[in-house]
RNA sequence: GGCGAGGUAGCUCAGUUGGUUAGAGCGUCGGAUUCAUAACCCGGAGGUCACGGGUUCAACUCCCGUCUUCGCUACCA
């Protein structure tokens, strides 16, 4: 029975995580962003009582994973049973409850992905499309885009990637690329027809938009509602679901020889799959208009889960679709963005080892400073402050004191309930309402707050002791004291319901130290949960201090990895391939004066440019207009590039090119004469 | 440039349909206390609600503009 849905509309709930991409490790942005929010819903929902699938497992196809086996030698396989191990190991110790954890390299996904398929196509749904792709003939095979290197078209830079040129950062396609190689031979890729199914996005703009726009204007968090209204109101476009390649699940059709279901296509299928794996009774976790789906997902995800996977679903027509997607935003580390490449993360694997038995103090802190509304910052001093200060201090202290009194006073039974003042029908009062404060917070998905309140309760039995003060009424009243002890155990037991789905660890110590058995959400509020008479076990400290030097060792090694990186930027680039004198003596550069500079309109980065080459007066496109003003640059002598094919760009006929030198993190700044020279001297 | 989400106390965040004196936690300062892991409890200080206009009797809240952070997207010979 839950607080936000008192008429029952539904009867049971089918929660599902983002699946994590098996090529690495776990970090706390996954964790704050994504597995706990979703396993504090789910354990509230489960202590409520009702009926919850909660969702998991690893992503393991895509053209990443290959790759990444390719550079070490191993297959694909090998590499998710890796990371997936991995993951679900550390998954389990930090107490994501997930009542399945599966992985899309399984038997069962792969069979329901192509079933699934295969329904969109009997149904008409797919529009198909031949389009030209490159082939490697020597490996007999199409090739994906990041398995193709060239020369970047922008920078020329020769080992771009067909998708993306790692030197500039530009996005590329394939076809953009110079001189393609293929990575698999090494052979001069060609071109060739490829037939690929799409998913026609544009033909259910109507419907998204009612369902979306209209049907859940109020109840979806702003950051999605908004991020779905952006791609909705710009036109969607048909999304290819094949891909050629050879790792995933097999498309199901004679004529689609190697190749597979696109990853994004596959992946989501695989909450269906998992829930299969779990149970024969699945249908109904995913067909049942009484029953609420609910996908915790990051903001990155959210076209996916809001636009790309409801449509699928619709298409398919049997099933349900989510309720809510409440994505959260990023989570920085140190004031700098996590980053797996970059190494600049805290890895939950490595988290569990450092801090071992503190699992609820990683989800305490990354709870309670969770970006729910903005991107937030995890700092390991925050991280100390938070255990010293909260967790320990008020939380841990309360259930202590309580403790360590009744073991003095009254050698550790609980004692009897004798008459009530009006503090004490105040704080039963009071007491009553939390179960209720903290359930609709988390219902809707506003877990700090939530957090925030359990400890509000913890605070209200230090107030109260403190008020009541047994230590010196036991002097004079020991009637009044075994009252006192016996409120304040009853909020230990209700802090052990309320904070299991925050803290399960804690919980369950908390509950072996009052000898409760088990009690569930609808027994908190109470103030009779133990018993007169019933004997506590010896208590123990819940949290323990974290001190400097700990904190200080998990400082340095970010700061290790930050002077790791730096070393690493500070490579060069390697020298391009030998050429011959010919070959530069085509080049033509010259030294030029900046006439005229003015920005180009609806760009960032271009400016216009009117130069004096000696030779003509001609205008040059250049995208340095981040990093100059057009008034100061007005005179300068630059190096031009003067016999470089013309380009259009931006309705302007860009005649040559300025050359820039690039630093590291990509600041341009001019190459010019150290000392001034005639336009039109060439530079050789 | 377009779109989306933000910009509120030193830090992390609340502020519902515009309505007394803008709130909470942590930190800080002071007090009280000693049952408790120097913890708890009480109190104080601390805010031009990014900035500039406008609507209104009244604006953190609504409208317009500017600056700024993050994300997506375009361009970057």
């Amino acid at each position: 029975m839950t607080y936000t849905d008192p008429n029952k509309k539904f009867k049971r709930y089918t929660v599902t995580s983002a699946l994590p991409y098996a090529n690495g490790p776990i970090h706390i942005g996954h964790l704050a962003g994504v597995y706990i929010p979703a396993d504090i819903y789910t354990r509230y929902l489960r202590s409520v009582g009702e009926d919850i699938v909660f969702i998991g497992g690893s992503d393991e196809h895509g053209v990443p994973i290959t790759i990444k086996a390719r550079k070490e030698g191993v297959s694909p396989q090998d590499i998710v049973d890796r990371y997936h191990e991995i993951i679900k190991k550390s998954f389990k110790e930090l107490g994501i409850s997930f009542d399945i954890y599966s992985r899309t390299s399984s038997p069962v996904h792969h069979q329901t992905a192509s079933d699934f398929f295969l329904e969109l196509y009997k149904k008409g749904v797919f529009i198909e499309k031949i389009s030209q792709q490159y082939y490697d003939e020597v490996a007999q095979q199409f090739l994906a885009d990041r398995y193709i290197t060239g020369t970047c078209p922008h920078c020329g830079f020769e080992k771009a990637y067909g998708d993306q040129c790692e030197s500039c950062g530009t996005s590329l396609n394939a076809t953009d690329l110079k001189n393609p190689t293929s990575a698999l031979s090494g052979a001069a890729p060609v071109l060739r027809d490829t037939k690929h199914w799409f998913l026609p996005l544009d033909k259910y703009e109507g419907w998204l938009s009612e369902w979306i726009l209209q049907g859940h204007k109020s109840d979806w968090k702003a950051n999605v509602y908004g991020q779905c209204k952006s791609w909705i109101d710009q036109g969607l476009q048909p999304r290819a679901v094949t891909r050629d390649l050879d790792w995933g699940v097999k498309v199901p059709l004679d004529s689609a020889e190697g190749k597979v279901l696109y990853v994004w296509f596959d992946a989501p299928i695989g909450y269906i799959s998992a829930t299969k794996e779990l149970t024969p009774d699945w249908e109904k976790y995913w067909k049942q208009e009484d029953t609420k789906l609910v996908h915790f997902i990051g903001k990155d995800n959210i076209v996916f889960h809001c636009i790309v996977f409801p449509t699928m679903l619709k298409a398919e027509g049997s099933y349900i679709l989510p309720d809510n997607v409440p994505a959260n935003e990023f989570l920085n580390l140190e004031n700098d963005k996590i980053s797996t490449s970059r190494n600049w993360a805290v890895w939950l694997h490595e988290y569990l080892l450092d801090f071992p038995d503190k699992q609820d103090v990683l989800r305490f802190v990354l709870c309670s400073n969770a970006p729910e509304t903005k991107d937030n910052d995890f700092t390991w001093k925050d991280f100390q402050a938070k255990n010293n200060n909260e967790l320990l201090a008020i939380f841990g202290n309360f259930v202590n004191r309580t403790l360590v009194l009744t073991q003095k006073y009254f050698g550790g039974k609980t004692p009897e309930l004798g008459e009530l003042t009006s503090l004490e029908t105040e704080l039963i009062a009071e007491l009553k309402e939390f179960p209720g404060k903290i359930g609709r917070s988390i219902e809707l998905y506003r877990f700090r707050e939530a957090l925030a309140e359990l400890m509000n309760l913890a605070r209200l039995g230090n107030k109260y002791l403190t008020e009541t003060e047994p230590w010196k009424l036991i002097k004079t009243d020991e009637n009044r004291v075994k009252t006192v002890l016996n409120l304040s155990l009853q909020i230990c037991a209700n802090l052990t319901i309320l904070c299991e789905p925050f803290l399960p660890f804690t919980a369950g110590k908390l509950s072996q130290m009052l000898n409760l058995g088990k009690l569930n959400w609808i027994d908190a509020g109470s103030y009779t949960l133990l018993p007169e008479g019933h004997a506590l076990n010896e208590p123990a400290f819940l949290f323990e201090k974290i001190e400097n030097v700990q904190i200080e060792a998990q400082v340095n090694k970010l700061l290790e990895t930050k002077k790791a990186n730096e070393l690493q930027n500070k490579t060069t680039v390697l020298a391009k391939a030998n050429i011959e004198y010919d070959d530069f003596a085509k080049i033509d550069i010259r030294v030029g004066t900046i006439l005229e500079a003015e920005r180009v309109p609806k760009t960032k980065k271009l400016l216009k440019l009117k130069i004096d080459t000696g030779i003509d007066q001609r205008t040059v496109v250049s995208g340095i207009a981040e990093y100059y003003e057009p008034e100061n640059i007005i005179g300068r002598q630059v190096s031009i590039l003067v016999n470089l094919a013309p380009k259009n760009l931006k309705g302007i006929d860009s005649q040559g090119m300025i050359l820039m030198a690039e630093d590291a993190d990509g600041r341009l700044c001019f190459v010019a004469p150290s000392q001034e020279v005639k336009n039109g001297s060439e530079i050789k």
